[in-house]
DNA sequence: TATTGTTATACTCTATAACTATA
DNA sequence: TATAGTTATAGAGTATAACAATA
């Protein structure tokens, strides 16, 4: 690859992963979230993690996932109860407040992306999501081998 | 566009727009800048704006931009002048420091985007920039119509 | 009067270090 | 001793409102 093709590839990659990053962000704020707190929700969606699996799964420190959890539980939005087995641990649960503030900030998001990608045709839009999937499964291995 | 469809799409471009965003923002903390100074600095490698034009670039308060620029200032990354012909204006300069370290981050992001992309082949790299340029065009537009 | 930029204030988010309670 | 989580502290980033200087 050479170096003009690599920065077309820059380019163009850093510029979605801002703009999409933007919307997220708009879309979590109409919600009346911000981002992490949007993230931590969708999480919590299919789990009842404890702190440390939510520090994996955030990729922060234990002291800032549980600064979000606080607030997000000041706000009604997750709940944290004691964990069954290990009386040092907390499993953090999404509240009904919380799942209708995901579900609404995704609908919203889902909404613009349908709008937008209706600009390929569904042959291309397979075609995009098929190649970027393996981008994504790159960049993963990638993160395992040079971490 | 069906609902699965969508699904997909929404999945693999979030994961996206995720990945790159922590890459870069990994790049740029190892260049010893935050992503929104990396952002900033940026922009004026080929420019010498206002704070009120950064504000329409960065997507900012003009007050956020203030002290974005201030907090640069301090450790002479950027420079502020005076406005030629608008005594209440200020222009915004990059300094050799801050260019130092946006060409860092920048380089250290290229070579990942080279890793990442050489899972695919040319062809496909070509065929995935030139639909995710459109794709970047489609946004560009619907955010021009729906807000 | 309107505009440019800064400042005061308040909040979220983040990490490090110290701490408490449990294992 | 080690681990799970919270708290104290410090700093970046953000917006709103009030302000000063200039247009």
């Amino acid at each position: 690859m050479d170096e003009e093709d690599t920065a077309s590839v820059v380019e163009v990659l850093a510029r979605l992963a801002f703009v999409m990053t933007a919307r997220l962000e708009e879309r979590a704020s109409e919600a009346e979230v911000s981002l992490q707190q949007l993230r931590l929700l969708g999480i919590l969606r299919d789990r009842r993690p404890t702190i440390n699996e939510l520090t994996v799964h955030l990729g922060l420190d234990k002291s800032s996932v549980s600064g979000l959890v606080i607030r997000a539980e000041r706000r009604g939005l997750v709940s944290r109860t004691q964990h069954e087995q290990d009386g040092r641990a907390v499993r953090v649960r999404l509240e009904p407040a919380g799942r209708a503030i995901v579900d609404a900030a995704d609908a919203l998001f889902a909404a613009d992306v349908q709008r937008i990608f209706s600009t390929l045709s569904a042959a291309e839009r397979a075609r995009w999501v098929a190649l970027s999937q393996r981008v994504v499964v790159a960049e993963a291995a990638d993160r395992g081998v040079s971490v």
